[in-house]
DNA sequence: GTTATTTTTTAGCCTAGACTAAAAAATAGT
DNA sequence: ACTATTTTTTAGTCTAGGCTAAAAAATAAC
């Protein structure tokens, strides 16, 4: 059994090795965990007697098999608990985050058994990204950032990058949500800024934006 | 917001004082945290700072409104999770309340809001204790303990005192659940024990099975 | 009403997980 | 290639929440 402290590092150490290959630095993981460089390899150094993850000095950490699979194990729970909290008890997809963040740690393999049974086995969770399986297996979706198309693309969207609710709240209120079909109209290279339409509307979005949002191209 | 370890002081000295009037004793409080009572004591001192308890040293301790208003969000948290993995996830009543000792620690009242309205706003929990509202009125029972019956009394089940997995069953396998009617045929006095009918079945029960085994009588 | 026993508290120590400041290694700049 | 800068690690400190052993208060036994 694993602290809460040692689930949220080896979690976070498994999203930094999804987006950047190779060893994650010490640094990165403080950052992403709100913490310091110190502080990070104290833990780096403690899962790594526990062959959760290999670690070289100065050169950073990589979770083995063992570590990926406890990683997978709290992705799946956490992403089945958000599906629970809008599908079932009716929150919106922006509210969800911080309490499954909670909900994750808890303890019981029985419990998320049944969980995913109650919820029909979903594959993906309310932001579109997918939900492990009891083995740890991924769907892996082909989907690429909204700032990746060019002019006269189009896609649907799949998820989101970043999940703050500020972030949701403005794709909110320009109705976007998964499954919205986006057709992109004018690209600046300048600045990589876009005019996009959606339905009926027609606008410009920042890079930042088009940065964190996820499509499925056909 | 309080940890994890104060929550759970909290919730324990508010069940102590449930069944014993009065101020709780550091060595109950040690006893029922399965911790030293000098554990107990710095706890309770520090509760009492926050002014969660009064405590008076020597004498023991006793939750303030505050306190009391605390333990019984506790308290309604963990039952509503009980209905929930009972009704909604079909476990059965002797496997729940582990997972609902985790469940209850979760942080958000718009959580317990929208789950009390999921599941109908219960007024009992699957081994017929009462679920606090959320003003922390409890609904009160008058409920005794089947070993309070005399010959020719009986009593309709509703809830147990001990509710280790052992207990719950050995009443299972009695065919002894929530709203089972049972009929006292004979008492001993000499250790308590009865005779006592569940359907068509007719039985000897000792009396530490029959001390806790809360029915109502009518 | 002393003395013995039990209960409770205090004092001091331990571990997990954070921190700061300083040292060491790696990387960059010229 | 040698210095400057950044990154990472080490060393030492802090707090929460445990523990043991000893001291102090309360209770029980004569």
């Amino acid at each position: 059994m694993y602290s809460l402290a040692e689930e949220n590092y080896i979690k976070a150490i498994f999203h930094l090795q999804q987006t950047k290959s190779g060893a994650v630095s010490t640094n990165a993981i403080a950052d992403s965990m709100d913490t310091k460089a110190s502080s990070a390899t104290d833990m780096v150094q403690k899962l790594a007697d526990k062959k959760v993850l290999s670690y070289v000095k100065y050169k950073g950490a990589q979770l083995t098999e063992k570590g990926k699979k406890i990683a997978t194990r709290i992705v799946r729970k956490h992403r089945l608990w958000e599906v629970f909290l809008v599908d079932k008890l009716g929150f919106h997809w922006d509210e969800v985050h911080e309490i499954a963040e909670q909900l994750e740690h808890i303890h019981s393999t029985e419990l998320i058994k049944r969980l995913d049974t109650f919820l029909g086995s979903p594959a993906f969770d309310p932001h579109g990204d997918p939900i492990p399986d009891e083995h740890g297996n991924f769907i892996k979706t082909e989907k690429k950032l909204l700032s990746q198309l060019n002019k006269s693309q189009s896609g649907v969207c799949v998820g989101v990058k970043e999940s703050s609710p500020e972030y949701l709240q403005y794709l909110d209120k320009k109705r976007i949500s998964i499954g919205t079909k986006i057709n992109v109209l004018g690209k600046e290279f300048f600045d990589g800024s876009m005019v996009i339409e959606v339905g009926r509307d027609q606008f410009f979005v920042s890079k930042k934006i088009a940065d964190n949002l996820y499509v499925q191209t056909t």
